[in-house]
DNA sequence: TCAATATTAAATCTCGAGATTTATACAAGC
DNA sequence: GCTTGTATAAATCTCGAGATTTAATATTGA
């Protein structure tokens, strides 16, 4: 396999329309913190801002209402969603709960097909997180992407189109805490054993302890935000 | 209390803007079948219907994609959002999945005023069952609102903001399949029993039976679809 | 000085017309 | 006869301006 430095992940479908692209690039501002939780989204102010017309980012934001990074207020227009702590242990604990079902149902009908699609995520997430141990600090972007793919290809083999549709919502909410908190701090070393150890034990079929480590691997994300200042939460969500 | 024969359920909030007025009509209209599954949603007729606005309506349509009710599909106009035994089955066992935790944690951190609700909700249900008993089938509506407020106060204390926000999502989901399967067919006798034996056992904070006994009061609906001709779905979702 | 009201400004919501894209029908060619 | 290509028609997407509602400011009275 050619598995150069650029390799390259699945092409996520290029944006047909504008509201699309205007969408795209909102919920990239938004998880990525450009715009701070609690701030008032005023579409006057924003067409200009992606070049686009009124109506158009109305509807962008409505979609964004749909990944619930956005909330509407009747007639009193759009926010970026408020953050805190009980919310992410929420969507935290919630994550637990749909992902390691997923995975469960994954172990139990996935064939040779999600296994090799497994391999080569894996794969390609060790390569990142091996140059990310040579302090190679510019392929962060890239292990994300790779992270995200690592976890939708253990559950790739979830029959449950809604179990994997809500995961994909809460997977997107971390991560925008994860950003923001900017606990984005150095990804911590011994996160590779534990993708090693989740990855061995699925590809094993060992369904009980796979889900087991999964869980434990994503609630270790909430005990690194429990240590935050605890003003964190309001002093962001303020205003 | 003054429960009279017309007793209200609390007020759904009245609808300030006329995006939110059209997306409720059309909910409404597509959960009752009046827009059969697969159906294409054109703007141009729809905004006549609804004596609204083009932009207005699609700006409805958008909001009924995070309901999942409908589908957009980029450049090619919105489409009542397909139906299948599959799905269904989808819908059911996550439902499970997340009530039945719901339930757990409501049990676990319900306080009296909690449990107050749920004998008042509990009440209102068994009232209308025993009107639809005495074959006053005018009384279904108003027993369809009554049961979903049940479900509802069953889970109220579960402090998961995220599971109560799924949970309403496939509530509604499975509340279409119920119409459109016009199995609204008479609602069985021994479904209040059901309703006993799952608020006895949730007022005994008995969360292990109670969990169980949710559990097949909500996978019966499935094997009642089960039995539907083998066409039906294909039938309904042509074109 | 504080509370309540009236006035002003801003932002949202709403609408219909124009520009693009998609789907359909028909004819020509292999 | 079937496929390919073109032309027509329909529907969607997009935009800016006008009507309503909400928020902010200034004024008046106690």
């Amino acid at each position: 396999m050619n598995d150069t430095a650029t390799l390259q992940t699945p092409a996520p479908a290029e944006p047909k329309t504008l509201v699309e692209a205007a969408y795209n690039r909102l919920r990239r501002d938004i998880i990525e913190g450009v715009h701070p939780p609690g701030e008032k989204l005023r579409v006057e102010h924003l067409k200009d801002q992606y070049e686009v017309g009124a109506g158009t980012l109305r509807e962008a934001l409505l979609m964004l209402v749909t990944d619930a990074l956005v909330v509407g207020q009747g007639q009193r227009g759009f926010r970026v969603a408020p953050i805190s702590l009980a919310d992410f242990e929420d969507i935290t604990r919630t994550r637990v709960l749909l992902e390691t079902e997923a995975l469960r149902q994954s172990i139990a009908r996935g064939d040779e097909a999600w296994e090799a699609a497994l391999v080569a995520a894996f794969h390609r997430l060790s390569r990142a997180e091996q140059k990310l141990a040579e302090h190679d600090v510019s392929t962060t972007e890239e292990w994300e992407v790779r992270n995200r793919a690592f976890h939708e290809a253990l559950i790739a083999a979830c029959p449950s189109r809604w179990i994997r549709h809500f995961q994909h919502i809460l997977y997107q909410q971390s991560e925008r805490y994860r950003r923001i908190s900017l606990f984005r701090q150095p990804i911590p070393r011994d996160i590779h054993a534990e993708h090693q150890a989740i990855f061995d034990t699925t590809l094993a079929h060992d369904a009980t302890r796979a889900t087991s480590i999964l869980s434990e691997h994503i609630l270790r994300t909430l005990d690194a935000v429990k240590r935050m200042p605890s003003d964190f939460f309001t002093a962001k969500t303020a205003r």
